[in-house]
DNA sequence: TTTTGACTTGGAGTTGACTCCAGGTGCTAC
DNA sequence: GTAGCACCTGGAGTCAACTCCAAGTCAAAA
């Protein structure tokens, strides 16, 4: 698959799919023999895991660790695993402010439409 | 209240309560005749509210927005009802992703698990 | 009265995550 | 064979949101 594609599919620019391998968060990614990028189906699977995880704010310094422990083999899934739950502690505490935050602005809007109906009796 | 208990009761370094207040998230903040700043009651609660809808992700562009909304009077509140509401579904949206990602993250923990199972399996 | 310590300012620097660009290559169509 | 197009590279630029700094002020303690 050509990087225009990839881009395409995963709603990535081709700058940001570039930058990502750069950064080693998409590495191997192998090449035609005119030197183009041609992503396998693997490669495009890390490519949505990696979108996925970018959109619940992962960062990406910890997305180039857990690719670069993936790499090393089978002595760091417990390393991986780890990595795995500390962030999604992350997202459930993320998910928990937000939720405060929802509570907060329901109130306000609460706030204007009362305020809104008393302006209404007003000027009756 | 001086601004380093502000900082300290609210989390936020007293840097980033002067930046907010030089961009016009914080205006009117009194001060004492020796030009210190003096954070009133009615400060403290809009840095509370700034501070839990950053966490939620709402743009400082908008908060301003809201801001100067607020400080231009009743004739506005119609429209920061519907910045509000804006607000709300964005982090309605954002909450969504999060529990997706969660999902996500979930199947791979699990795969993990599994696979660290049948290791043990081996050993025995 | 000098020192201490928290505050002030304007402006510059940093960080994370892209995003853009200039100049070059290589295949395909005419 | 040359025009067009999508790709390549290294490096520079951008953006939001801080964060840091130097130089100065002020009030209270030693």
């Amino acid at each position: 698959m050509l990087i225009a594609q990839v881009s395409e599919k995963y709603g990535l620019s081709a700058d940001t799919l570039r930058y990502y391998e750069r950064i080693g968060l998409l590495p191997h990614i192998t090449r035609t023999p005119g030197g183009i990028r041609d992503y396998s189906e693997e490669d495009c699977h890390w490519v949505e895991h990696i979108k996925c995880m970018r959109s619940a704010g992962v960062s990406i310094e910890t997305l180039v660790e857990y690719v670069s422990l993936f790499y090393q083999g089978d002595s760091t899934i417990q390393q991986r695993k780890q990595l795995l739950l500390a962030q999604r502690q992350q997202i459930v505490d993320r998910i928990d402010e937000l939720n405060q935050a929802l509570l907060k602005l329901d109130c306000k809007i609460e706030g204007y439409e009362e305020h809104m109906l008393k302006r209404e009796e007003k000027l009756r």
